[in-house]
RNA sequence: GGGGCUGUAGCUCAGCUGGUUAGAGUGCCGGUCUGUCACACCGGAGGUCGCGGGUUCGAGCCCCGUCAGCCCCGCCA
């Protein structure tokens, strides 16, 4: 199957069972070790390292030479007989460790300068600095670390692939010059040449095209679609990415969520890891009271709970302030009390910088009660709230939209600090019931929190106008282990509504027909029901490669600043190119 | 847009309270070596202390600015 015109095997593929055989293989030089009189070559590619033996038994003197002279990272393609090494010869750490290639010819293919950055590692030696990584790519991705990734991320692909072919899903490419959207994140946009002034922009998702897909007929739909969006950027996000983009018709919910659960167990199975195909499910109300967030990590319990009622009667001065609207909430940590007061003060920082006003906490041993609010608390109370022997409370004070944000990076830092045993490895979960509006963060007025093709809950489509934060959308989350994997919805399909929630955006009539008129179009020509998903493809292999970053998984990431590195992207456009796109360039001012 | 950390030899790092000629490991170059697998041993070369300015008798170290990388907040329908 690897066998070439110029080589018979895979340096990585050679085992025992090889002995005898002569070969031909080409790699690159991980290392040498020259002894004088005979060399020992570490020859690596994708598959792996063959230790290739030239000693004066076999090879004349000029081999030896060339060995000799041989500079790390060179393409070498050699020609020699596979040896089965003595018992006490082996390498236990090699999958090849058991056999050897006694080398009769040796070819200098691709000779390498030093390199910039090392491809072999000593154990226990430092990668080189992110910024160097990046900018000699071609060498970095030589790491056999890099190479797995990538292996692994090519699987996951055909499997996501192969699971939606299977359950009738066609991969159907959308435009990647296509229309601004307004909303939502920053659009790249390209210039028109032929239309000067004019642009398009690179898609943010899929989105309408597979809407239109649906209305026409296609029924469903799937694409690794690749996505732009010009914000800025995390270890968990690239401005361009992958999705796994799902879309279907006459489904629910139900439908789309059965989809999804199939693609991630075919994707975890292939990264080898059976999961359970029942899926947790919570509404989205219950994960932010349980979890303070919408992506809740369920491997562990430590739970958020209200405790307003318990802690009132103590008149605690720091939970004065629980008046109105203002709840005390806190986390119950079992195992607490190993809780050093610089964890806790750290926990408080955290919590500090998430917005909440301080944490105050109790740590229980035996009938002894310490803490920050311990001379409050009985160890009756702390019985009421489930803080036993040994175990701590920390609590904050304020509206939910303080203290859930806050609590969740507190329970997060806990787990971190106490690494408890996970009750799970793998732990999915289903939040349904987003709501429809959140509040501007200024205004506090309602905007869309979604996408706004999402449809209202059918039950609260009559408090849209009367009551919008009551409202729920029909949209998904799949969460595993604290991570929003990717997000979907139930599409409207009835342009009136589809206008009326347009013209809650801001959006004039004529606007809406201008930016949307081929959608309302397409909607009132026939649509049938329909919805789907987006799994985020980049960050599900970098969860399943655990790695440490987007950035290992992708080939040719950008820098978190968008910058590409290696080879120096964005740069500036030569005047004449301006000049044909009908580009001025303003420079930035102070 | 805001905050934090980092930037010293090709690479990874040390460099004390501001004080003589800026060090180590590794890589690289030369040499010895026939069973190594991070080979070993001997010798050598290698520095715009990110960049610019300032304070000081004197700055790798202090101050201001700036660039780059990473992390966080905002942002990411």
């Amino acid at each position: 199957m690897t066998r070439t015109s110029l080589r018979t095997h895979r340096c990585g593929q050679l085992r025992r069972e090889h002995a005898g055989e002569r070969v031909r293989l080409g790699g690159w030089v991980h290392r040498s070790r020259d002894l004088g009189g005979i060399v020992f070559i570490d020859l690596r590619d994708r598959d792996g390292i063959v230790q290739v033996c030239v000693g004066p038994a076999w090879a004349p003197a000029e081999l030896l030479a060339q060995a000799h002279a041989l500079k790390s990272e060179s393409v070498v393609t050699i020609e020699g007989e596979v040896v089965a090494r003595p018992p006490q010869g082996r390498n236990a750490e090699l999958a090849t460790g058991d056999v050897e290639v006694h080398a009769t010819a040796l070819q200098v293919v691709g000779p390498a300068e030093t390199p910039a950055i090392q491809v072999a590692r000593a154990k226990g030696e430092e990668l080189a600095a992110e910024e160097l990584r990046l900018k000699y790519r071609h060498l970095d991705l030589r790491r056999p670390e890099l190479q797995a990734n990538l292996i692994l991320r090519h699987r996951l692909l055909q499997r996501a692939r192969r699971a939606l072919s299977e359950l009738d899903f066609l991969e159907l490419e959308t435009p990647i010059l296509t229309k601004p959207t307004p909303e939502g994140a920053r659009d790249y946009l390209v210039p028109s040449r032929v239309h000067p002034g004019e642009f398009y922009a690179l898609p943010q998702s899929p989105q309408i095209y597979k809407q239109l897909l649906m209305v026409s007929g296609f029924d469903r739909y799937f694409q690794i679609a690749r996505c732009f969006r010009d914000e800025d950027l995390r270890y968990d996000r690239q401005p361009e990415f992958s999705q796994i983009d799902i879309e279907g018709s006459f489904v629910t919910q139900e439908d789309v969520i059965g989809f999804v659960e199939a693609v991630l167990v075919a994707l975890w199975d292939e990264a080898g890891h059976k999961i359970d195909r029942r899926f947790a499910r919570l509404t989205w109300r219950e994960a932010m009271e349980r979890y303070g967030t919408d992506k809740p990590d369920l491997r562990y319990d430590l739970p958020i709970a209200d405790w307003t009622s318990q802690v009132q009667p103590l008149a605690v001065p720091f939970f004065q302030s629980a008046t109105n609207g203002s709840r005390v909430r806190g986390i119950a940590v079992r195992g607490g009390g190993t809780l050093s007061r610089k964890d806790v003060d750290q926990l408080a920082e955290t919590a500090k910088t998430h917005g909440a006003p301080g944490l105050a906490w109790v740590k229980r041993q035996g009938e002894q009660l310490s803490g920050s609010v311990g001379k409050h608390f009985t160890a009756e109370a702390l019985g009421k709230i489930g803080v036993g022997d040994g175990d701590a409370a920390l609590m904050t004070v304020g509206p939910d939209r303080v203290t859930s944000p806050a609590l969740d990076k507190v329970r997060q830092e806990v787990i971190r600090r106490l690494a408890p045993q996970p009750k799970v490895a793998h732990a999915f979960c289903w939040v349904v019931d987003f709501p429809l509006f959140e509040p501007d963060p200024e205004s506090g007025k309602p905007v869309f929190a979604h996408h706004p093709f999402t449809s209202p809950h059918p039950a609260d489509v009559s408090k849209l106008d009367s009551d919008p934060f009551a409202c729920r959308a029909l949209h998904y989350d799949a969460v595993y282990n604290g991570n929003e994997l990717g997000s979907g919805s139930i599409r409207i399909t009835d342009p009136a509504i589809q206008r009326k929630v347009f013209a809650h955006l801001g959006l004039a009539p004529q606007e809406i027909d201008a930016r949307f008129g081929f959608l309302l179009t397409a909607l009132a020509a026939g649509a049938p029901p329909h919805g789907g998903f987006a799994v985020g493809f980049d960050r599900v292999a970098m969860l399943l490669a655990g790695a440490g970053s987007l950035r290992d998984v992708i080939a040719f990431p950008k820098t978190t600043a968008a910058r590409a590195l290696f080879e120096g992207a964005p740069a500036p456009a030569r005047p004449e190119d301006l000049a044909a796109l009908h580009i001025k360039v303003v420079p930035p001012h102070e």
